[in-house]
DNA sequence: TATTGTTATACTCTATAACTATA
DNA sequence: TATAGTTATAGAGTATAACAATA
């Protein structure tokens, strides 16, 4: 019975959550950020300098949140706030020259940990994992409430 | 090239550790737990009543955030702090009628769970998933520091 | 009147250090 | 002297509500 196998795939998908976790947040810890801090920076180099509201909507998060998160950022030196042209009750949350040159090295750490992750793995081990993982983030995504990160 | 599909899996590996995280989240608030607690409560439904040192050890965290969390659960009703028979400095933290209530509910939602993620999926995807994740398991624990949570 | 961001306040998880009660 | 657990304190992330400045 297949079935048997349920809680190995379900413990397999739980191990890899946290250990995934632990693996990303000692890594940026190296470069003195946390997780959601990385994450605010990400979204910032997708969209260019940006108001916090805009970071806020996009990162699904309360502007009181975001606030608290830049003053961090800002006070370790990856971003600044400048005035926002055309809107003088907006910042534009800006990369620091130390900022973009983290980003670019984590671009690279990343492209490191792929290589950990899959490097030495044969090809159908590898499309049977994209596959599979490609169907169970199906099955999430369609079993969540409405999108709410809007 | 393969290395053109890393990206893909990278992301969705990610993206996976995020629904996750979320889907778990809504579920145990609805029974009134965090995740955090949650994990206490795991744990002590494995080992039986314990001492609160032994889960900071399982656990993995300060002997100061096992206080946290157990005065949260006995406030919350999940279980009770009762004397150490032999040792008057330690408490065992012990489950309530309602705790083992709700340990009870929580693993047949878990059996629901397995099956949205697993129910409907084709034995070839199945196997193709279960082996890539025990794949890269097994990469990330190699490559993690010494397994620090004794 | 509506929006941007801040201050005020609060809750959760986490930790270290000091301290109490026991071994 | 060493251990179990608490209090004191602190930092991070999260949130709502009230408020200021500006649209």
């Amino acid at each position: 019975m297949r079935r048997d196998r349920y809680p190995d795939a379900l413990g397999l998908l739980l191990e890899l959550v946290v250990l995934l976790n632990e693996d990303m947040t000692r890594s940026l810890a190296r470069d003195g950020l946390t997780v959601s801090r990385a994450g605010l920076l990400w979204r910032l180099r997708e969209s260019g300098p940006s108001s916090q509201q805009a970071l806020a909507n996009t990162l699904g998060v309360s502007a009181r949140t975001v606030t608290g998160l830049v003053d961090s950022l800002v006070a370790t030196g990856f971003v600044t706030r400048e005035p926002h042209p055309g809107d003088r009750r907006a910042t534009l949350v800006t990369f620091t020259p130390h900022g973009t040159e983290v980003m670019e090295s984590m671009r690279s750490q990343q492209v490191e940990f792929t290589e950990l992750l899959f490097g030495d793995m044969s090809d159908a081990r590898f499309d049977g994992l994209v596959d599979g993982l490609a169907d169970v983030l199906g099955r999430i995504r369609a079993h969540l409430p409405p999108p709410s990160p809007a």
